[in-house]
DNA sequence: CGATCCTTTGATATGTTTCAAGCTTAGTGG
DNA sequence: CCACTAAGCTTGAAACATATCAAAGGATCG
């Protein structure tokens, strides 16, 4: 079952931020949960409303978002298979943004009661689960940088990076390209800028010779040029010792 | 001792999200902490190092922030008396941000190993604790819609209203008015703008009659106002129920 | 194979920054 | 308590990065 399988990725993510014992390992395989498909653009979380569960990301992309009352949208993370995109509703109430699907995708749903009794029983769970929300918060203060002081190159080529770096570590973006699962629009709302700036700027960086496009497939053909333009330093992704380091950098 | 009143409010915010018995409160107010005085501007953590224990920020006020290769520096957090201002420090290694002493104050740091051995044997504790890092998370995302997408005026209208919204509900804000601990500069950083616009919105906001200025003291003339203009729904702040509500909106 | 969504391009508008200088406040030592 | 100094605040004028508006050209998917 490919539900097994992508329970070992998160597991094996897990397991980088704390040590797990055999009884740990069995009660996560243990916990109950629904999975389903899910269309492009479906909303996985609504702002406002008191998800069921927490979401395990299988298969696909997603992201999260907030829109301001002036109606703009900002969004404030993009999440790849093997993540869990929304371990807080287990001890938060009300959700504060939306996720949403970027792709098609798997997603499987647990419910809250499960991830407490889990966490309350298991503290090297706990811990290895409390520290992937810690890794989540490092990565939106991150984003409060990028969007607050650099500029729309940076932040683009910033962007590029971090994507480079997150896939490269869990096995799936071959070496030095990924095909980016985002529109040019959601590009912007990621940066904080609109689609029309965000198109000059990947001529511009096509221009500086860092990345080759084609359609929605980027090439890195300079990664620590790529790397300079964005100001970029992993240290705020915190990727763990004990798994393959990226071959990037 | 004014340690031991400090801990009470962290344990009395730590409360308001996960129920805790009478052992669960011994455990804490049993945690070894060395206390010490800081002065207006101390680097309580530095970005790069790995700092030796969790803080308490039992008086005064301190932020977070990150300088990027420009040299330009972005806030990204304030926290006000009764804060654990790092409690992330207890699981991830390097610290991905600096903290400063935003004003004079009282500091307490309690090592690595407690708030893990805490964590490990109380259950509620590490409950109470996570969904405070969970909280500070939700904090950073709006921080990212407010520096991505919300003109000058309403980033620093929010602002404002964040402040007054999470000081009244600790009890250290009178009626509807402040004293900002912030220069302008500060302010600056924390909304992704220059000192000098942020005088200019203030004087703006002013003009409005959503708020008065004394030097550094705040006084917010009209709530409702301030709350428009900042676009501010305080959704995001999760204030817990079994408070005392914030006399505000 | 049509319709919709996405990308690209150009011209113009604007919010915010930059630079520069004078002014005020707060803190410090004589 | 005053004088001195540094830090922070205020103001104006000019520059610039990015937004807005508009329209044409491609890609993708049922």
């Amino acid at each position: 079952l490919p539900v097994t399988r992508s329970l070992q990725r998160v597991i094996a993510r897990l397991e980088a931020f704390a040590p797990l014992d055999e009884t740990d390992r069995q009660a996560i395989m243990a916990l109950p949960c629904s999975v389903r498909e899910v269309g492009a653009g479906a909303y996985l979380v609504r702002e406002g409303e008191t998800p069921p569960g927490c979401l395990m990301l299988l298969e696909g992309f997603a992201y999260r978002h907030k829109v301001t009352g002036e109606g703009a949208r900002q969004i404030i993370a993009v999440h790849i298979p093997g993540e869990f995109v929304d371990l807080q509703n287990a001890f938060l109430g009300v959700a504060d943004h939306n996720v949403q699907a970027l792709s098609r995708g798997t997603v499987a749903q647990v419910p809250r009661a499960a991830i407490r009794d889990l966490t309350d029983k298991y503290p090297n769970v706990a811990r290895a689960m409390w520290t992937l929300t810690l890794i989540d918060a490092s990565v939106f203060r991150e984003w409060v940088v990028n969007v607050g002081r650099r500029s729309s190159v940076a932040r683009i080529a910033h962007l590029l990076c971090e994507f480079a770096t997150r896939l490269e570590a869990e096995g799936l973006a071959s070496e030095y390209g990924y095909d980016l699962p985002m529109t040019q629009e959601q590009i912007a709302d990621a940066t904080g800028l609109t689609p029309v700036h965000v198109n000059r700027v990947l001529k511009e960086l096509g221009r500086m010779g860092v990345i080759a496009r084609d359609k929605r497939a980027i090439t890195i053909s300079d990664w620590d040029g790529l790397r300079d333009v964005g100001d970029f330093n992993p240290r705020y992704l915190h990727l763990a010792r004990n798994r393959a380091a990226p071959a990037l950098s």
